[in-house]
DNA sequence: TCGTCCGGCGTTTTT
DNA sequence: CGCCGGACGA
């Protein structure tokens, strides 16, 4: 039996309505994931509902995972481990890898990441030989916001989205074209698809998503205000059969519509769901008094957002600080100069964060880090996944797995350099477009089609062939450990870097990646096939990586001060938090106010001011550094238009020197002090 | 086939 | 100011 008693009456509210629809209006600090994991424990436990039949679904697999293990504390492991607790996507390919030969792709599909997306891309715009330079990028996002939108390449032209008259628009339908054919000729996805194909299968097989629907009888959605159209019809095709729907969020921390997320789904919950329940968790557990009201005053502004007001039992009378600096430089020396001060009054690293709207603001600020010495981690900076010893190692493992994967097949064909360039490549792609067979069966077909290359294309796909079989039959560390060995990988690490330092951390990311193929083959046993681990990397979900990349242990926490962006630290809280940058052209970025996006720049500003606990730290700087030049700075709109409300304390940092300006005046005075009492000693 | 040089561009990014 | 991608030359 699980008890309630620990929740708060709204909190137990929301654990407690199992039936029909319900939004849990969660708050930031509000103690969501809490109630929800509470909620999931009481209906398996207390309610005595199989925990087969229920459904969490977050968005990243992090949030997914942590979740897994606070239920897991509650219920044991023989319970929840039952329960499917997931990502869309992770979700999206389980199913896809069992129905997706009704949509005419092979079982074997690879998922491109964005650098692959936009080779395509860029392949594409040549062969439309557009004389205006179109942006890759913005081809890319417009087709992702289409299929965001349930519009298929097949569709667009007579969709409303398309415009005949721009040629932006004329340019994309035939990239969109391009792009979905080579997909599928190449047997691969892209992240996109993920989801829109499983869509496709609920609606075009509706007894697929009967089925499934069937399957989970309760179904819960974590982050629901970062939901986007196609998520929302997945929701709709899993719950065709029920309506036992629970969605939490908080429309205040939507930070995410440059992914499509659209924030309707959760401001027109009821409408979109009659008869459904809405609880709101306002007591916030996290944050002082003067913090919150802060947060709230800064967020009330925003028209399109659900009426509600944290409130907390934590008093305090610490007003937060903002620091005019003069420039970047500043900003980090001051900001770091107060880390050192905490650091030697005891404080622990790891309960301070600093913040910024973009990456490159953490540039400045590390090297005062280094300069100081204060140990520090930067989350959310280059992904293990992108170095490119890496890929190159993962390209090797897709193409194994499906030849028909022709990025992954042309990235490794001439790595290492082995004589395989452009030339040889453009005639065996012209023999395989001419016989309309892929790349790699043009290799196995007329290995000698250029008599002078014959040995080297029989050795590649020699590798291939043979890899293929060694996978079968040895454990996945031995075969690719084999397979590095194979291809002298190391050797060619050694020969494209001279400096020594960058070779040996290049060796050891790839004795990293054999060792989490390792640990992943110990965790999940007979499980641990080939197919299953490079799922887990294309959908970036291998803890195992990030555990050996970051050493991390759940009971000692790492003494180092948390860098990260604005967006990446939803979620997350701190005793201290510094917000740097907070101005005008920063936060809000210069782009979302010319797109009108200030409304989202506001939120971030919120989700910024609510991941402090007990301190918190404002800067913006007089002048800013752009593209090499002093470009002169304001205080963002979202603390200036307060700046009566007696909310925070404004201090110029510039015309103190190190000082406070508290110090100054302090310093001040006992200059005179010490000056009177020498008079008065004479 | 590979390396170098030059020009353009520069936000966030759960999968 | 610095990075990345394309062009061009050795």
């Amino acid at each position: 039996m699980i008890s309630l008693a620990g929740l708060n009456p709204e909190q137990r509210h929301a654990a407690e309505t199992i039936e029909g629809p319900v939004l849990i209006l969660a708050g930031a600090g509000s103690g969501k994931t809490r109630t929800i994991t509470y909620r999931i424990a009481h209906m398996v436990d207390n309610l005595n509902i199989d925990p087969k039949s229920i459904l969490g679904v977050s968005f990243t697999n992090k949030a997914a995972r942590e979740m897994k293990e606070r239920v897991s504390n509650l219920l044991g492991n023989r319970k929840s481990r039952k329960l499917t607790l997931s990502t869309f996507h992770s979700l999206g390919v389980k199913i896809l890898k069992k129905e997706i030969t009704k949509l005419g792709y092979y079982k074997n599909f690879t998922i491109f990441d964005s650098s692959d997306q936009l080779s395509i891309i860029r392949e594409a715009l040549k062969m439309y030989r557009a004389d205006k330079s179109f942006d890759r990028k913005v081809v890319l996002s417009k087709i992702g916001y289409l299929k965001n939108n349930g519009i298929s390449h097949t569709d667009y032209e007579h969709s409303s989205f398309f415009d005949p008259e721009d040629p932006y628009d004329v340019a994309i339908e035939y990239v969109y074209h391009f792009y979905q054919e080579k997909l599928a000729f190449y047997n691969a996805i892209d992240f996109d698809d993920i989801l829109f194909l499983t869509v496709r299968l609920f609606n075009d097989f509706p007894d697929v998503a009967k089925k499934y629907s069937e399957l989970f009888q309760f179904i819960m959605i974590d982050e629901y205000q970062d939901t986007n159209n196609l998520q929302f019809q997945l929701i709709l095709g899993l719950t065709s059969s029920h309506n036992n729907l629970c969605v939490v969020g908080d429309d205040d921390q939507s930070i995410y519509s440059f992914r499509g997320a659209d924030l309707s789904n959760i401001l027109d919950f009821e409408s979109k769901f009659p008869g459904a329940k809405v609880i709101k968790l306002e007591e916030n557990y996290r944050s002082t008094s003067s913090i919150l009201g802060l947060a709230n005053k800064v967020i009330e502004i925003n028209k399109e957002r659900r009426d509600k007001t944290l409130w907390t039992k934590k008093k305090s009378d610490a007003l937060p600080k903002i620091w005019l600096t003069a420039n970047t430089d500043h900003e980090a020396e001051i900001t770091i100069e107060q880390i050192v001060q905490y650091q030697g009054d005891g404080m622990h690293l790891a309960d301070i964060a600093i913040l910024y709207r973009s990456n490159t603001q953490a540039q400045p600020l590390e090297e005062h880090l280094r300069l100081s010495n204060v140990p520090y981690r930067i989350l959310g900076g280059q992904k293990f996944y992108d170095k490119k010893e890496v890929k190159d190692i993962m390209a090797y493992l897709f193409v194994i797995l499906n030849p028909r994967d022709q990025l992954s097949l042309r990235r490794v064909l001439n790595v290492p350099n082995r004589g395989i360039g452009k030339a040889t490549l453009d005639t065996f792609l012209k023999k395989s477009l001419e016989e309309n067979i892929t790349l790699y069966d043009a290799f196995l077909k007329y290995p000698d089609l250029i008599p002078n290359k014959t040995e080297v294309i029989n050795k590649f796909t020699k590798i291939i062939t043979d890899f293929q079989e060694k996978f079968k039959k040895h454990s996945l560390p031995e075969s690719i450990s084999c397979l590095v060995e194979d291809i002298k990988f190391n050797q060619y690490i050694e020969k494209s870097h001279d400096n020594a330092k960058q070779v040996e951390r290049r060796k050891n990311d790839i004795n990293i990646f054999i060792e989490s193929a390792a640990r992943y083959e110990s965790y999940n046993k007979s499980h641990a096939t080939l197919e299953n681990f490079a799922q887990k990397l294309l959908l970036q979900d291998s803890q195992d990586l990030e555990e050996l990349n970051e050493e991390e242990d759940d009971d000692v926490r790492v003494n180092e001060v948390t860098l990260m962006t604005l967006h990446s630290s939803k979620g997350l809280e701190f005793d201290t938090i510094f917000l740097i940058g907070v101005e005008e052209e920063t936060l809000p970025h210069k782009r979302s106010v010319q797109e009108g996006g200030v409304d989202e720049e506001r939120r971030l500003c919120y989700v910024g001011i609510t991941r402090a606990r007990e301190t918190l730290f404002m800067t913006y700087c007089k002048e800013r550094k752009l593209f090499g030049k002093d470009v002169p700075r304001h205080l963002s709109r979202f603390l200036n238009d307060l700046k009566d409300d007696k909310l925070f304390t404004l201090q110029d940092r510039t015309t103190f020197g190190h000082m406070t300006e508290e110090d100054a005046n302090q310093y001040k005075k006992s200059f005179f002090k010490n000056l009177m009492d020498d008079l008065e000693q004479k």
